[in-house]
DNA sequence: ACAAAGGTAAGGATTGAACCATACCTTCAA
DNA sequence: TTGAAGGTATGGTTCAATCCTTACCTTTGT
């Protein structure tokens, strides 16, 4: 089962979820800009900068949570995303260099 | 630009076109069928026996083609669905392998 | 104590996906 | 030519995703 913030175990990811997360262009450029940075990498979801409201930042967030592809942990003033690097990749191979090698244009 | 029946070239297709379709299962149950024949099979619609009417058959092999998962060749009777496993493979590799690797849990 | 920043929740509008029933077209075979 | 099979188009319904505005909570910094 899922924990309390929605993380679900690796052995729970479903490749439909991710699929459909991963549909969303917004979405698939933040899970691109978390690959190509440094494995532990944490951003906020502002730090994105996507041109939607904060309620629609919350919604994405979610998706990409629940879906298993982001670990998002309490930072007090904030919670910081952090890519399921290689959970995704021991379940999944190969999904997440789809993603990294997408052309810029989104 | 895609053909007359909707069929993308290879440099046309659109990541998030092709999760999109990927991101049912009825659909992403034809592709794995297809993934895990012979190379060159050709299948009709009705052929994989989805619980849905004729109608919506023609609904999510219209989004498989456009997407450029498959191609649809006109067979006089009935058109016959084939999977573009090499554009798909040299375009998006590995992303075939994920969908044929899912467990028949769909 | 207070305001600002980051994030969430609730309410509501809009859009598109998925579905069905029905009707129609084309081709093959009887 | 008549019927059956495979597909498509049309019309209409239902449901979920996306988006916004507004309001609220928590933590940090002053």
């Amino acid at each position: 089962m899922p924990d309390a913030e929605g993380h679900p175990e690796p052995h729970e990811m479903q490749l439909g979820a991710l699929l459909a997360a991963l549909a969303d262009p917004q979405r698939r450029r933040v899970i691109a800009e978390l690959v190509r940075a440094e494995p532990l990498t944490e951003r906020t979801c502002v730090s994105f900068g996507l041109p939607v409201s904060k309620a629609s930042l919350t919604h994405h967030f979610r998706v990409l949570r629940e879906a298993g592809l982001i670990r998002q942990v309490d930072r007090g003033n904030s919670r910081a995303a952090q890519l399921r690097r290689d959970e995704i990749e021991a379940r999944f191979p190969g999904l997440l260099a789809l993603v990294a090698a997408e052309d810029g244009a989104l």
